[in-house]
DNA sequence: CCTTTATGATACAGTGTATATCATAAGCTA
DNA sequence: TAGCTTATGATATACACTGTATCATAAAGG
């Protein structure tokens, strides 16, 4: 592990916090990497030390996001319910990360990266008990679409109920809706 | 009205039609200025004529093609599934100037936009039949989040089936889950 | 046909990006 | 702690894109 020095770890926790912080103040777009470097108090230069552009360091914070979640749930894959109320108690751990990156989903590409990830999941769980005449494709993009677009409504503070509620919610809303079985819902 | 030019007309339908070809080539923060307007084969100076600068061209698409759908569908909110059959066939009249509009829809606000012409929409038609314990709030963004998540999978050129159909799935995959008695469901 | 106005071409200032250089400070290792 | 290594800060610079101003020309409308 060649990565341990303090100051680089330092440097970049700063330059991820900064981001984090400009991009829901004001918006990814105007946001310049003078504003950026500036937040973070680092030097100008010392950005590019780092990350290639203001891109790429989205995507690291992106991909460190996505493999926190993702061990945080793996294990509970044939659990749905668990697995979203476990998900939502993760996104509390740093709700504002996690707005930043649904704000910015078009430009770090969110969707498709969850959908690469989340597809052959939901696959394996739910192919065997879809209803009849919904493709494949349709519903594995509408679990996954409509579950992001509600993490993004429960991350407005104000919107922040109960994990366990919301684990409810989704599996009668969105997942219980593509089975076979209608009777099967609560 | 004072906008009859057909120079105005001629030179603003060609931004447009250019700004949605490279939105769909390339992306929105990489596509510059001066290649839209060589797309578009007017000269660099003349798009401040009509733009004060690129978002506000994406606004102005938007809302034209806002207003289009809403007229097209307005009259239909007492019907939801046939309003959303209307809606599918509406989109493709102009797939490309909607794919591009999804894409942006965090620059746009679109989600926003629509959100808040549909909530009322919705409240109206749905507030008295509401599942207990699913908060209003919550089942608005879902309606109107998820039907946009369809519609930008629906966009993509081999998943365009036909617009009945998806009436028939948004109802029963969307709507119904949040109406209070399940035997309703198809 | 004549007036009005939108356009094209060009020049220009201002801003942001990305790279290079060098002295300094901080971290690592023995 | 001493000495080596490496990340950082500050600065200069080339380059691209934005947004404005100007003027001659072409196109539209009356």
């Amino acid at each position: 592990m060649p990565k341990t020095d303090r100051r680089i770890n330092r440097t970049r926790r700063q330059l991820a916090d900064a981001f984090i912080q400009l991009c829901l103040e004001r918006d990814y777009e105007q946001m310049t990497l003078r504003d950026l470097t500036e937040r973070a108090d680092i030097g100008y230069a010392t950005f590019f030390r780092h990350y290639s552009d203001k891109e790429s360091l989205l995507n690291a914070i992106l991909e460190e996001s996505i493999s926190t979640l993702i061990s945080s749930v793996n294990a509970l894959s044939d659990q749905p319910e668990l697995m979203m109320t476990t998900l939502f108690k993760q996104l509390l751990e740093q709700p504002e990360r996690y707005q930043m990156l649904v704000k910015t989903r078009h430009i770090s590409h969110l969707l498709e990266r969850v959908m690469t990830i989340g597809s052959a999941m939901f696959i394996e769980q739910f192919a065997h008990q879809l209803k009849a005449n919904i493709p494949p494709d349709l519903a594995a993009r509408h679990v996954i679409g409509a579950v992001i677009n509600l993490i993004e409504w429960w991350l407005e503070p104000s919107n922040r109920i109960d994990p366990k509620r919301m684990g409810e919610l989704i599996n009668s809303l969105i997942m219980q809706p593509l089975k076979d079985n209608p009777a099967l819902e609560r």
